[in-house]
DNA sequence: GCCGTTTTCGGCCCGACTGTTTTCAGTCG
């Protein structure tokens, strides 16, 4: 049994829950079970579940260890059946609708009869949901609104949910026979945030259509429609869908550059090769003749087409071809350039670890610092540090740095933006840290001019060092809010302010097209992990894939420079401003 | 349903915002 499956039917079990109008902490148990399981990182969890030893991890009690058990014995859970048969499928889908929790889908239920969204939608249009006790006008129109943002994003999924599918579909189709390798490509290649489906490219030995015939009837797949022979598009038992294309193992390289795309980027490398006599034909680089080239790989076709060869996350024709044309790529930064995070949280706000086993994970990952920037005051939900907490949290850090040789904890803070632009602590105590994010956590309803205001009016703190996630977008759940974001990127510019490219998969923000924008104007960008673990430490992966397809450079981001280069980044902005002041 | 300074049941993230009500319930971060 697969931790990653087992959390999935927890997780459908808490949500059956919910919508049924449980006691909410009952379904919050199972969801944290979920929880735990997702961080394990076996690939089986079935002789853990038989020998019970399970069950010493957090949050799995005596309800959550039979479900378990369930599944490693029959590979369903006879709990999650009666659930599903006994409540509507449509209740679950529309938790996803914002604004709508699980207290008023009941009620909606009980009260409307409202089993499905499209039943949900019907009600909202024609006065039904308005007149329904605790309903008004507002809630239907902001619900329709949701609907609609609903559709928009159904079908499309997170990257890092996509890429581990995508590793598991590359597991199972390697070891059918005939299969030599299997290549991730289209837009998750290309390090999309978001993906509407996942491209595999199978090399073959022989028989590509005999393999993916074969691919169609996996286990792990609940419909097969088949393409012209070699191509096969799957649906996962879990709703995935997939795209798979079995190819001669000898044309592999240049079918991977096809399905990568993006079209527009592939149409135009074709129409440079084109004007130079070659052509792509059956995957095979061929001359004017019609001549193939053996053993043509992406660099060669990008070297015919007069290009230096452009990494995937680049190829979405936002001037790349130009740049390969002139020599003129940036050397896009890569993981080994990090040098450590700013933006991680520990257990004296709403993180999960120590302050030492943050560092030590830190360490691990061969980062030399790691900076605790844990929530302010008013984050009273987060658990938010007061006064004393940051004095007892310095001292603590003292005491890490003395025990840790060669590796430096930072003491940062993320600060709330306050609605009128204020930090969210007095001058003294902000004075104390030696760096500041400042982060937007709430009043997200302000129309534009009012949130540009608010942003520009803490970005002239000068103890402000970073613009935590800067449009507080949740990717296929909330929308950014409403902010002049080149005005932002403008000032942060000039002041020596970084901007946040917040890792945590779900939010990805600064979208990758802003970066672009950022680094011609030539602010600084903070890869931040926003990490509450040690795990969601490698929430920096996403990060650094994601900055790439920005076109970002090592020396563009301020973790990649030295904890003390950092400082000074910080004290000169602090500096600088101290000057303004007094003349 | 899970957990515990703790042995048996009460607490579990808590305050702001929104839209509904006219004092509060539901949702969200």
């Amino acid at each position: 049994m697969d931790p990653q499956v087992a959390a999935h039917r927890l997780n459908q079990i808490a949500q059956l829950l919910e919508v049924r109008g449980e006691n909410p902490f009952k379904s919050r148990a199972f969801a944290t079970a979920a929880r735990t399981l997702q961080e394990l990182d076996d690939e089986d969890i079935s002789s853990l579940v038989r020998s019970r030893e399970i069950a010493r991890l957090p949050g799995i009690g005596a309800t959550t260890l039979a479900v378990l058990v369930d599944l490693v014995e029959t590979g369903d859970s006879s709990y999650l059946d009666h659930l599903r048969e006994t409540t509507p499928d449509g209740l679950v889908e529309m938790l996803r609708i914002p604004g709508l929790g699980p207290t008023r889908i009941h009620r909606l239920y009980e009260g409307l009869g409202v089993e499905t969204v499209a039943a949900l939608e019907k009600a909202a249009q024609d006065g039904r949901l308005a007149g329904l006790q605790g309903f008004g006008a507002k809630t239907a129109a902001k619900i329709l609104r949701g609907i609609a943002t609903l559709r928009e994003t159904s079908g499309q999924l997170l990257h890092s949910l996509a890429a581990g599918e995508a590793q598991r579909l590359a597991r199972a189709l390697a070891k059918l026979p005939g299969v030599s390798t299997v290549e991730v490509a289209g837009s998750l290649r290309r390090s999309a945030e978001t993906v509407r489906d996942i491209d595999l490219v199978v090399g073959c030995v022989d028989a590509p259509a005999a393999v993916a015939t074969a691919a169609g009837r996996m286990s792990v797949v609940s419909e097969a429609v088949g393409g012209p022979g070699s191509e096969i598009t799957l649906r996962l038992v879990n709703g995935v869908r997939a795209g798979i294309r079995c190819v001669p193992a000898a044309v592999l390289p240049l079918a991977l550059w096809r399905a990568t795309g993006s079209e527009e980027h592939c149409d135009g490398v074709l129409a440079l090769l084109r004007e130079r006599g070659f052509d792509l034909r059956d995957d095979q680089l061929v001359d004017s003749k019609g001549a193939p080239a053996a053993d043509a790989g992406e660099e060669d076709l990008y070297r015919v087409a007069g290009l230096a060869w452009v990494p995937p996350e680049l190829r979405e024709n936002r001037g790349e071809l130009t740049a390969a044309a002139t020599g003129t790529l940036p050397s896009l930064i890569e993981l080994k350039d990090i040098r450590g995070a700013l933006h991680c949280h520990s257990n004296y706000s709403d993180g999960t670890a120590t302050i030492l086993a943050m560092a030590v994970a830190a360490r691990e990952r061969g980062w030399q610092y790691l900076g605790i920037s844990d929530h302010s005051q008013s984050a009273g939900y987060a658990g938010g540090l007061d006064r004393d907490a940051v004095l007892r949290q310095h001292d603590e850090i003292d005491k890490v740095n003395a025990e840790l040789k060669g590796f430096r904890v930072l003491k940062g803070i993320e600060a709330d933006i306050l609605a009128d632009g204020r930090l969210d602590y007095g001058d003294d105590l902000l004075d104390r840290f030696e760096y500041v994010i400042g982060s937007v956590h709430s009043r997200f309803s302000m129309n534009q001019v009012q949130m540009t205001e608010r942003i520009l009016t803490a970005m002239g703190d000068p103890r402000l060092t970073i613009l935590g996630h800067p449009t507080g977008r949740l990717l296929l759940t909330r929308e950014p809010y409403p902010l002049d974001v080149n005005a932002v990127i403008e000032r942060a510019a000039e002041a020596g302010i970084a901007v946040e490219l917040n890792c945590d998969p779900h939010r990805l923000d600064l979208d990758w097209r802003w970066l672009q924008v950022a680094r011609t104007r030539g602010a600084t960008v903070e890869l931040g992990p926003d990490a509450h673990s040690p795990e969601s430490l490698s929430y920096i992966e996403f990060g650094v894939q994601v900055a790439r397809k920005g076109w970002l450079e090592a020396r563009d981001v301020l973790n990649a420079r030295s904890a003390e280069e950092v400082l000074q980044f910080a004290r000169r902005r602090d500096a600088g401003a101290g000057s303004k002041h007094a003349s």
